[in-house]
RNA sequence: AGGGCUAUCGCCAAGCGGUAAGGCACAGGAUUUUGAUUCCUGCACUCGCUGGUUCGAAUCCAGCUAGCCCUGCCA
C-alpha cells in the first residue's frame, strides 16, 4: 500500500460516525441472528401534549427503523382510562406527523389488545403464575415491604387455579367494585427489586374508555400490558427511558411466561433535559393552569406545539436531537444548542427578510419628494436559488432605533452624524443629524443619499463599515411582534430554594414593529431568517382581523449588543 | 442485608488495553451588502477518587465517593 492510500484510508476511518450504544446493541443482535429485522415503536399515553423530550424518543425510534430498513409503529398506550383523552391522541398524532415520523398504516392502540391481554392473564392463572387478591391498596403496600425489608406473602396467593379463574372472570363481568379485587403476578415477595414483589397486573375500574367505551371494567397495568403490546406487534427493540430499568426483569418475565417466541427486548436511554427550561409536565401544567403562559402551545414552553408556533422547523429539531446524542447518563443540554439548530437550518433555505422591531423614522433629505422606486433584493445572498423580491424604497424609511446614535461610542459603525453607511441593498447614505422634541427624545433621523450607489455599492469604490436594514415607511406593514425569551431566569436557575419556579418577568415582550410588504402574504407558522441574527415565525393565532403576528425568537447570540 | 443505573472540557458526547474524536459555548484573527454567515486559530499532559494488574489503563480488577431512579390498584 502506498503512503497516499494509507492517508485516504485513515481519513475515511475518521469520517465514520461513531455508533451510539443502542445501535451497537442492534448491530450485535442482527449479527448474532437474535432478530433479522428492526421494529421499533413510539408508545405515548394520551394524557398530555408532547414536548422536546418526546421528540428525542420519536426521532430515535423512527430513525433506527429507517436506518436498518425496518418498521416503526405508532401506538397509544391507553391502558388507564382515568387519565386519557381523545384530545391528546389527536394532538400527539399531529405533532408526530409534523416531526416527520411516518408510521405508515401502523397506528395502534393498546386498548385494541385488551382481549389478548385478558387471555394472557388467564394463561398465567392456569400456570399458577397469577392470583386474584382481595387485599386493599393500602394492605398491598404494607405487604410489599420497603426498600430495605422484604415483603410478606399475600394471604390470597395460595388460592386454587379454579378459584382464581372464576374470580378473574367475575372481575371482568363487573361483579366487583373498583379496588375490591386485583390480579397479581406470582413472582417473589422477597425480591430486592420491588417491581417483582407480586406486581398487580389487572385492576378494576368502572370507567368509560375513550376507545373501548364500556366494554371493559378491568384494565391491565403498564408492566403487564406493555410487553404484550410489543410482542403482538413484533417489536424487536422496545426503547424507553431510564426509570424503567428496574422494570426490565418484569418485562422479561411476562414475555417468558406468556411464551412469546423471539420476544422483544427493552433498552433504556436517558431523558433529554434542557438547561433553563421547564420540562417537568407537572410544572408546565401549573404554568398553563395559572395562566402564566397562554396554553400548551405558548412559545415560551418547549412542547412540540410551542416550538412549532415559535418557528422551529422539524428539521431543526431533528438536528438538535441528533446533536444531543443518546446515552445512559442523565444530562441537561445547553439551550444554546437548540437555538444553534434553528439558525443553522434556516440560514440557507429561507429568505433573509427585513423587519424593524423598534422603529425610528429616517428621512432622506435629498430624495425627491413623493417619489418611490422598487428595488430588486436577493432573498439570500448565499443561496441564489431562492431568487429575489422587490421592495419599495422612498424618501421616508424606518430603521432600528439602536442603529442611530447621536454620540457614538468607539467602534460603533452604524448611523451617527457625519457617518456614511449602507442601507442594505439600497443606497449609501450619510447621516446629517436628528430631530428631537423638547425633552430630548429623538423623533427622526436625517440623512442624504448618493444616487450613484444604487444597489448598495459606490462606483468610485468607496467603502462603508456599516450596513443597516430598513423598511419603507409608507408601504411597510405594521405588525405586532412578540419577543420570546426563556421563561426561566437564566441567572438564578430553574427553581428557587423553596422549590417554586424562578420566572423571568421579561420572557414576553410585545412591540409595534414594521415588516417589509412581502411578508404580508406569509402563511401561518412560516419561518424566516431575520436580517440581523435571529428568526421569526408568522402566527395568526391571536391576531385581530387576521393580521399576521410575528413570533420572534431572541437569540442569545445577539448582535444588537455593542462591543465593550 | 435493599436493588438498579451513571460518572470523560462550562454543556452534550466519542472512546471498548496502545498513549484523549466531534459539536455547542467561549476567546482571538481574516473575509463580508446582516457586528450574521463563512474561514482559520486557541480551548482536558488528562478521563469522580484511591489502590492494583500490565511494557502500556479513560478503557481490566478491587475499594471508596457523588448523582439519578425504584416502596401507584400511573405510565
Amino acid at each position: 500500500m502506498s503512503d497516499n492510500e494509507k492517508i485516504v484510508t485513515q481519513e475515511e476511518e475518521k469520517e465514520v460516525v461513531s455508533r451510539n450504544f443502542i445501535e451497537q446493541i442492534i448491530d450485535k443482535d442482527l449479527a448474532e441472528g437474535v432478530y433479522d429485522t428492526v421494529h421499533t415503536r413510539f408508545p405515548p399515553e394520551p394524557n398530555g401534549y408532547l414536548h422536546i423530550g418526546h421528540a428525542k424518543s420519536i426521532l430515535l425510534n423512527y430513525g433506527l427503523a429507517k436506518q436498518y430498513g425496518g418498521k416503526f409503529n405508532m401506538r397509544f398506550d391507553d391502558t388507564n382510562p382515568t387519565k386519557e383523552k381523545v384530545e391528546f391522541v389527536e394532538s400527539i398524532k399531529k405533532d408526530i406527523e409534523w416531526l416527520g415520523a411516518d408510521w405508515e398504516d401502523r397506528l395502534f392502540f393498546a386498548s385494541d389488545y385488551f382481549e389478548q391481554m385478558y387471555e394472557g392473564a388467564v394463561k398465567l392463572i392456569k400456570k399458577g403464575k397469577a392470583y386474584v387478591s382481595d387485599l386493599t391498596a393500602e394492605q398491598i403496600r404494607e405487604y410489599r415491604g420497603s426498600l430495605t425489608e422484604p415483603g410478606k406473602a399475600d394471604p390470597y396467593s395460595e388460592r386454587s387455579i379454579e378459584e382464581n379463574l372464576k374470580l378473574f372472570e367475575e372481575m371482568r363481568a363487573g361483579k366487583y367494585a373498583d379496588g375490591e379485587k386485583v390480579l397479581r403476578a406470582k413472582i417473589d415477595m422477597a425480591s430486592p427489586n420491588i417491581n417483582m414483589r407480586d406486581p398487580v397486573i389487572y385492576r378494576v375500574a368502572h370507567m368509560t374508555h375513550h376507545n373501548t367505551g364500556d366494554k371493559w371494567c378491568i384494565y391491565p397495568m403498564y408492566d403487564f400490558a406493555h410487553p404484550i403490546e410489543d410482542a403482538i406487534e413484533g417489536i424487536t427493540h422496545s426503547i424507553c427511558t431510564l426509570e424503567f430499568e428496574d422494570h426490565r426483569p418484569l418485562y422479561d418475565w411476562v414475555v417468558r411466561e406468556l411464551e412469546y417466541v423471539n420476544p422483544p427486548k427493552q433498552i433504556e436511554f436517558a431523558k433529554l433535559y434542557l438547561t433553563n427550561v421547564v420540562t417537568g409536565k407537572r410544572y408546565i401544567k401549573k404554568l398553563v393552569e395559572e395562566g402564566i403562559v397562554d396554553g400548551w402551545d405558548d412559545p415560551r414552553l418547549v412542547s412540540i406545539a410551542a416550538l412549532r408556533r415559535r418557528g422551529f422547523t422539524p428539521e431543526s429539531i431533528k438536528m438538535f436531537v441528533e446533536l444531543c446524542g443518546v446515552s445512559k447518563s442523565n444530562s441537561s443540554v445547553d439551550y444554546a444548542m437548540l437555538e444553534y439548530c434553528i439558525r443553522e437550518d434556516l440560514k440557507m433555505k429561507k429568505p433573509r427578510v427585513m423587519a424593524v422591531l423598534d422603529p425610528i423614522k429616517l428621512v432622506i433629505d435629498n430624495y425627491p419628494e413623493g417619489e418611490s422606486e422598487l428595488l430588486e433584493i436577493p432573498n439570500n445572498l448565499e443561496n441564489e436559488s431562492l431568487g429575489s423580491r422587490q421592495v419599495p424604497f422612498g424618501k421616508e424609511l424606518y430603521i432600528e432605533r439602536d442603529d442611530f446614535m447621536e454620540e457614538p461610542p468607539k467602534k460603533y459603525f452604524r448611523m451617527f452624524p457625519g457617518n456614511e453607511v449602507r442601507l442594505m441593498n439600497a443606497y449609501f447614505v450619510t447621516c446629517t443629524g436628528c430631530v428631537k422634541d423638547e425633552e430630548g427624545n429623538i423623533l427622526e433621523v436625517h440623512c442624504t443619499y448618493d444616487p450613484a450607489s444604487k444597489g448598495g455599492n459606490s462606483p468610485d469604490g468607496r467603502k462603508v463599515k456599516g450596513t443597516i436594514h430598513w423598511v419603507p415607511a409608507k408601504e411597510a406593514v405594521k405588525v405586532e411582534t412578540r419577543l420570546y425569551e426563556n421563561i426561566i431566569d437564566e441567572e438564578k436557575g430553574v427553581y428557587n430554594e423553596d422549590g417554586s419556579l424562578n420566572l423571568n418577568p421579561n420572557s414576553l415582550t410585545v412591540t409595534e414593529s414594521y415588516v417589509e410588504p412581502s411578508l404580508a402574504d406569509a402563511k401561518a407558522f412560516e419561518s424566516f431568517q431575520f436580517v440581523r441574527n435571529g428568526f421569526f415565525c408568522v402566527d395568526y393565532k391571536d391576531s385581530k382581523e387576521g393580521a399576521p403576528v410575528f413570533n420572534r425568537v431572541v437569540s442569545l447570540k445577539s448582535s444588537f449588543v455593542l462591543p465593550k
